[in-house]
DNA sequence: GTTAGCACTCGAAAGGTAAGAGTGCTAAAC
DNA sequence: GTTTAGCACTCTTACCTTTCGAGTGCTAAC
């Protein structure tokens, strides 16, 4: 069967309402949305096909219709008009954005809350991290007799730092022989270098002076791990409350987001996100049957010009696609923005 | 009327059942829990004299009895026979938070999950703060020609860094400048005194330097905010759902517990933290609407003998206070070790 | 191809009944 | 005076039935 002007019509105006009411759609219900002139009965027919071709479901014989994985699909697609995000929303983002921008952990923080503010879903988000990253810089700041801040500057810009205590006292001369150490072995490489097993042959090489060095190599591989491995933040989980389709499972989809695994295999996997465009993953769509009642909408964000990390929303599938999924993609590239600025020079 | 030993066992009994299953307690029910023999018509009258005390009450005639508030707090202060905490538990807390001793904002994250996951319940802890805590150090570390990490040390050995960009460059003078106003004007003074209207004066007195130095100086005074202001965090809200007495208003709950103020005033009311136990707020007893179903245990912990932050949990009434509340006390005196270990010398 | 008409389906809401848990009271037993 | 058996009573829960209405599918006519 074709899909027909009149059907496309009518399949858009039922997703749109179920979206908004969230109760299955009947066919004298649509008749004021629809800009023609026909009976019940005619869209009753031109539903039963957009039934057989997969668009729509029925929960039961006397109920109206609900739109189908497909359904939603081919609206994503086909159909929907993407409203233009306003000036007013960007000037919100903008602001609260800025307000947190001093450290990528915070930003991401925000930028989720946000999210799940104006999407009234959940929002997830993944601060930035990279495997390639290359070790630009490092510094040693002693903070007392036994303490030291260990900073690690990466190629993307990051720092991050990390407070460590050693057994031996921290002198001038020890610092030098880590600075030393650091530059001979560590600038310029890849942070995945700095492993543990890596700062093991090289504490059999310093000798007495290997008790010293120990904690604070320690130190940056911890640092190295960190900027690998990324970090996901869930806000608004709350809002998936007020969902009917949730007030069985709640629990259950909590509990999934809360363990990060399979939401970062979700967004690591390679998911084709064509030109710029938020990906999309609707209904029985995903992969993790704790999420085949959700719609999960996400971006990525690039530090100049490298995919960092992920941002995004997790919901029903009745999730207002025409408006969140600018608000995403504008966020994440602000996001990006924001965080490439930060790296400058 | 007087509590005789019968009515406390009685009362006991009950309130123990209770939290085991969250079903009101029927007469029958009790008698195998009893260590006497009594018949179930007595201990209905012990029960309905209980009832006229305040300690127990009805949903309806035909149900079992629940104890009231009252009955919770009587049963915590006299009837309770608290556990002893067991070695294994001692053992994964201890093992737990020293992976992340690090820093403390990931050690109290740390140590509230381990707590809802202990409880069953959302866990709430606050990271340290003091704002009579004194600058005892400041660094610059250049990171670029125009950005920069400023570093702030503070009496309770609490570190915390921020990112910040200039306008100008950042040279030697200037870091040296940059070092001068900071040992003259903030150097062993309380943090709250360093603030953006103390650094508009400063400005004034820099005359063309002040452009250069304003953001260094503005990143430091919110480090000092950042030193005051403690950050709430919150853990294992979801396993709240799996109560029935939550079933209703999860969300309601949830959203309380997202606005940090109600939560902090809540923790920096004057309460009789008596000889380092934890406060504890059954049901009526909170203040607050959101919580009059909800019963908080909380500890404050202690860096170097001064209360700086607060762990607990917030569940339904009918906790496991026998279990949980040497719990949160153990882990709240660990969490106190360990950020004073932090600081030393 | 469209529509009016109508029988039909099914869920939600409303009412009615029965079962069961638990009570309160009374009077007798200890 | 305390305890207990006995029993009528209360109230919730579950289950069943009925009713109502929204919405359908089909047919025959336009």
């Amino acid at each position: 069967m074709e899909m027909t002007e009149r059907k496309n019509k009518i399949l858009s105006a039922i997703v749109e309402r179920y979206i908004q009411t969230g109760e299955p759609v009947g066919s004298k219900a649509l008749l004021d949305t629809l800009d023609f002139n026909v009976s019940s009965a005619t869209v009753r027919n031109e539903m039963s096909d957009l039934i057989e071709m997969g668009y729509l479901e029925q929960p039961h014989t006397s109920a109206g219709r609900v739109p189908s994985t497909e359904g939603y699909r081919y609206y994503v697609e086909k159909l929907m008009k993407v409203y233009d995000i306003s000036e007013a929303e960007k000037q919100l983002i903008g602001l609260k954005l800025r307000d947190s921008v001093a450290d990528p952990h915070s930003l991401l923080e925000t930028a989720g809350s946000l999210l799940a503010d104006l999407s009234n879903c959940a929002a997830v988000s993944t601060t930035p991290a990279d495997s390639e990253a290359v070790v630009k810089r490092v510094e040693l700041v002693p903070v007392g007799t036994h303490t030291a801040m260990v900073l690690m500057l990466t190629s993307f810009g990051i720092i991050k730092t990390r407070v460590c205590r050693t057994e031996s006292e921290i002198t001038l001369d020890s610092a030098q022989m880590f600075y030393n150490i650091v530059g001979k072995n560590f600038i310029g490489k890849p942070v995945s270098e700095i492993t543990v097993a890596k700062i093991q042959t090289l504490a059999l090489s310093l000798g007495d002076k290997a008790l010293a060095m120990i904690p604070l190599l320690v130190a940056l591989s911890e640092l190295s791990r960190m900027t690998e491995r990324t970090e996901l933040l869930l806000e608004g989980q709350s809002n998936l409350l007020n969902y009917r389709e949730y007030e069985r499972n709640a629990f259950e989809l909590m509990e999934f987001l809360r363990r990060s695994e399979p939401l970062n295999r979700i967004f690591s996997a390679k998911t084709e996100q064509k030109n710029g465009q938020p990906s999309i993953l609707i209904g029985k769509e995903n992969r993790f049957r704790e999420l085949q009642n959700s719609t999960m909408i996400f971006s990525k964000y690039s530090i100049a010009g490298h995919e960092s990390g992920t941002l995004g929303i997790i919901g029903p599938t009745r999730i207002d696609y025409a408006r969140l999924i600018p608000s995403i993609k504008y966020m994440s590239e602000v996001v990006g923005i924001m965080l490439s600025d930060n790296m400058e020079d």
